[in-house]
DNA sequence: CAAACACATGAGCAATTATTCACATATAAG
DNA sequence: CTTATATGTGAATAATTGCTCATGTGTTTG
């Protein structure tokens, strides 16, 4: 539960219009699904994580790869990768001492394709 | 430019797959367009201005509406829309103090049923 | 004009976070 | 077994950020 203040004690206007805001709050998805959607983009809010999924579109990388590809350390992008595996966003097979890493969900890029095209209509 | 270093401060392995990373390196987007991204994903990675955004896909509404609605202070609110405003993802128009704020655009429904997509899976 | 109201905004604060640094772990090679 | 290598991880730090508080702006009402 967020609080459980009356809205008074937060909006203290006179004209609320009380039809529109009873009608909306019925059709809010559930307090905790709207958190994990927040928590999804969230992880695509960084401009190194969207960078390592773009490259995993492409082909499975091991971190070395990817520490190279984005001239950042290997350090940074194991814990970007853990931050993304956290998500369910990518996973990894082990090769000896090498860590591949792959997508983990094909939705990904269609999401991307969508916020291109918001970029795109401005 | 992030930065001119070569990418082998960075990455002090020895076996890199240079034909993987080259070709990757090659099909990335524009670095300035990544950075475009990240920052909508940004917008969209606070569970504030995701309620406001699912409130607005029902009805238009105003300031104090939303307040009420999510039982949080006018100034939060207003500071949370302006940063809608600015991504481009709100309007609003003005009558008399009131001001009514709506969607923009349109993608932004689907962006987020994608991401319940991946939630969902999981 | 004065008071009330809806909204905007700047400064300040607490919380979150991306990267670095140092080090731990695990596997492979000699 | 020892060393090198690829990766994982905890602590520290600097930067970002969401909210609060106080106040400013513009509009309406009496």
């Amino acid at each position: 539960m967020p609080n459980n203040k009356s809205s008074e004690e937060f909006c203290n206007c006179t004209i609320i219009h009380e039809d529109v805001v009873r009608k909306v709050k019925l059709n809010m998805p559930q307090e905790e699904r709207l958190y994990d959607l927040a928590e999804l983009f969230k992880v695509f809010g960084d401009t190194t994580r969207i960078k390592i999924l773009y490259a995993l579109f492409e082909e499975e990388m091991c971190v070395c790869d990817i520490a190279a590809l984005l001239g950042m350390t290997q350090s940074a992008i194991s814990h970007q990768l853990r931050v993304l595996k956290s998500a369910g966003l990518v996973k990894y097979r082990k090769e000896g001492k090498v860590a591949y890493y792959s997508l983990d969900d094909n939705h990904i890029e269609n999401i991307f394709d969508q916020g291109f095209n918001h970029i795109n209509h401005k």
